[in-house]
DNA sequence: GCTTGACTTAGAGTTTACTCTAAGTTGTAA
DNA sequence: TTACAACTTAGAGTAAACTCTAAGTCAAGC
């Protein structure tokens, strides 16, 4: 698919696209007889993995260090995982850091429609 | 207190303290005689409250309107009650999005740990 | 009295992650 | 065959949130 279909399909727009293949994000993207990018499935769902990485606070940074292990290949496999076990202990703190805050803020919340009321 | 102090408590470097209150975060600050800020322990107690929001992902910009609102005094109690419902419904989402992605991140983890046994 | 270190201000510089522009090429539809 | 829309590149611009610098003031210790 072209790069519109791929930005519909991945809703990240076609600059951000190009801008994630220039820092390294997106490594040897097929181009067609034209040399335009040509994304296939395997993209996307690599596409997908970057996303969810980013959306749980990874800096795209981190991410990269991710995606030079991935294409030095099988070997990298072992500190692949490392990255990612230390990323979900970090999430899960986070989690939990969010969930007490949302505690406190809901006690806020309860605050204020007490005195709202009277 | 001075800014040194505040600073230490609240985990936030003086440079970044002068520039919330240059961008009105930190509103009515004391000064002692000599033109140095002087600050209380309602100033803690509401920076902390800014740190949470900024936590849970609220911009700055956000916490600004908060800000503003809170200094036109009690008639604005339920503008702000608002703004924490909404936020509080935000970040409720933003958890169950992020236990959503920490599980998937967990699957791929297995995965590696599954091929790097064989 | 003088040095030293913390404070003050205005404003410049940095980082991250885009987002857009300009200038040029290509593919399709009328 | 001529518009016109989508693609290409390099590089400039933007927004958010700091972070630092320069130039100056002030208080305490030697």
């Amino acid at each position: 698919m072209n790069i519109q279909k791929f930005s519909q399909i991945t809703e990240i727009s076609s600059h951000t696209i190009r801008y994630y293949e220039k820092i390294g994000l997106l490594k040897n993207i097929s181009r067609n007889a034209s040399g335009h990018r040509w994304f296939s499935e395997k993209d996307i769902i690599w596409i997908e993995f970057i996303k969810r990485l980013k959306d749980t606070g990874m800096p795209l940074n981190n991410i990269l260090k991710y995606a030079d292990l991935r294409d030095e290949g099988e070997s990298t496999s072992q500190l692949r995982m490392n990255i990612l076990q230390e990323h979900a202990i970090k999430l899960e703190e986070k989690i939990a850091q969010e969930q007490c805050h949302l505690k406190k803020l809901k006690d806020k919340i309860a605050h204020y429609k007490k005195t709202l009321e009277v």
